[in-house]
RNA sequence: UCCCGAAUAGCUCAGUCGGUUAGAGCAUCUGACUGUUAAUCAGAGGGUCGCUGGUUCGAGCCCAGCUUCGGGAGCCA
């Protein structure tokens, strides 16, 4: 199917057969006896070697062809005469698709910085780094797909225009067709949202799960995997306003299930990405290493396989909330008053303390549960009076990873009606406006639970790099919408 | 949004105490050399010092505001 790739020509290496390869120019390098051109199709971190005699290009040709050109090169595979490949193709004819003038074409054979290549996002997928960043991500994603395929799971298509703000996510996006610079009035002078599109107000999505909830009270396992939405001011590095999010949700599943599921979910996709991504990733292992050269010794990461192999090969460590506070309580960062908040049963953990548990304690990805049903979400399940802990818990569940923090949030649902009414009361919702949810636990109410992945914290982890909107083709963060 | 830092050549950065014509490396161009590997060597071209205002005889440098970027925090996935 179309044009032979130069992952495949090199792979399958036909010495001797006639090819024909397209693609983009790295570098050109001329000698006395050959012109070396290193080309790239992105289907591979790898470039293929094209060899020209002198004079056999014409000269006005060859000045076209700089970093960046497109190109078509037709001639035969044969071994490579120099050390660095093993096959090369030796030029028989080329076609110069698009020339880059190299005065004005920004990618030039340098290194240049992240925060460069942030602002040409339309040219950096024809960079090393982001080729071998996209091509991950492809691979992640299909191994998503191809485990809840694996594993009895329905792929569920929620919405993305929603009206629910339920679960209190975040700061949502409007949807409106409304004309912005004269509104509907109602008689109280308000915006009248009967007059828009959809007759009530409405966001973008900040959740496919409430949905997913739906699905997975028929079809027992369902996951969705589709862009989510959050309008938060968030101006970090693990943070986007627009990312994708794995939500699994699965009937007769508690919180132990919940976890299995996660923690084996994760290993599969990471081991699969190690399986089917050897090159880029030791290409990003190298990256990140050259980018850590200058730090001192202890601030700088495991080496990317390495660290993904253990991921992959050491149980996640799974502990109770409560249990945690107490580490936290009994550590010499508390005790040396190292925290910047303080610590005590019922605090929201804060990025520190999650380090510290993570990248210090345990020095492992750790599974937190059953936390204070006060800092979670109405929907989580309610535990039983516990004698271990100081106040009401929920059935929730954490995954923190080293260096990202929260990479999956979940838990087991709450099933009970009443239970499940009285926390939408407390929380100020209005019933009205999620009795489709709530009569999922009037009609055949069933235990079930589920959690949300975020696509690029995982891609983040995987790929070693350092910012999260190096890790999707085209970020959007606040003052950023271009491309 | 808060705290800290930054903005100087296409890119990465230096620029002393406020003082005459603003520098380097890489990239680009020209030449030399070479089955080369982000080749090497020599030379050349290339600047609205983020924007606006202020202080000063004089501002890349000091002050204020704004913009954008980076690091950290919060919100979270």
């Amino acid at each position: 199917m179309g044009p032979v790739q130069i992952k495949q020509l090199i792979q399958e290496a036909p010495v001797g057969e006639s090819v024909v390869v397209k693609g983009w120019v790295r570098t050109k390098r001329e000698s006395k006896n050959a012109i070396f051109i290193a080309l790239n199709d992105g289907s591979t971190i790898h470039t293929i070697q094209a060899v020209a005699e002198p004079g056999q290009i014409a000269e006005e040709t060859l000045r076209l062809i700089t970093t960046g050109a497109c190109l078509k090169v037709t001639g035969q595979l044969v071994e490579s005469m120099g050390s660095g490949q093993s096959v090369e193709v030796k030029i028989e004819e080329v076609h110069v698709y698009g020339t880059a003038d190299p005065e004005v074409y920004p990618l030039q054979p340098k290194k240049h910085s992240l925060e460069f290549l942030r602002e040409i996002a339309h040219l950096r997928p024809r960079t090393n780094t982001f080729s071998a960043v996209l091509r991950l991500r492809h691979t992640l994603a299909y191994a998503v797909h191809k485990y809840y395929n694996d594993n009895g799971f329905f792929y569920l298509h929620t919405p993305i225009i929603t009206a629910s703000d339920a679960e209190g996510a975040g700061e949502m996006f409007r949807v409106t067709t409304l004309d912005m610079y004269n509104p509907p009035k109602d008689e109280a002078g308000k915006i009248d949202f009967k007059e828009d599109f959809f007759g009530r107000e409405t966001n973008l999505t900040v959740s496919g799960q409430l949905e997913g909830e739906l699905g997975a009270l028929a079809l027992s396992k369902i996951y969705t995997f589709g862009p989510t939405f959050r309008a938060e001011n968030s101006n970090t590095t693990r943070h986007l306003a627009e990312f994708w999010m794995i939500e699994p949700e699965m009937a007769f599943f508690e919180l132990e299930d919940n976890m299995n599921l996660a923690e084996d979910f994760v290993k599969y996709v990471i081991g699969y990405a190690l399986e089917h991504c050897a090159d880029d990733l030791a290409f990003l292992e190298k990256r990140q290493a050259e980018e850590e050269k200058n730090k001192p010794q202890n601030e700088r990461s495991m080496p990317l396989l390495e660290k993904l192999r253990f991921v992959v090969d050491n149980p996640f460590e799974r502990l109770t909330y409560t249990e945690a506070i107490d580490i936290l309580l009994k550590s010499k960062a508390h005790k040396e008053k190292k925290f910047q908040y303080p610590v005590e049963w019922g605090i929201d953990l804060q990025s520190e303390h999650e380090r510290y548990l993570v990248e210090k304690h345990f020095k492992k990805p750790v599974i937190l549960t059953n936390y204070p049903r006060e800092i979670k979400a109405f929907y989580m399940k309610q535990d039983e009076e516990s004698s271990a802990a100081p106040g009401p818990t929920v059935r929730a569940m954490d995954v923190l990873f080293p260096g990202i923090g929260e990479i999956i949030g979940g838990s087991q649902r709450e099933d009970n009606y009443e239970k499940l009414l009285q926390r939408v009361h407390e929380v100020g919702i209005e019933p009205e406006n999620v009795w489709w949810y709530l009569e999922t636990r009037k009609f055949g109410s069933a235990p079930h639970s589920g959690f949300g992945l975020g696509f690029e914290r995982l891609v983040l982890f995987v790929s070693g790099m350092g910012n999260i909107r190096d890790v999707i083709p085209f970020p959007r963060y606040p003052k950023s919408a271009e491309f």
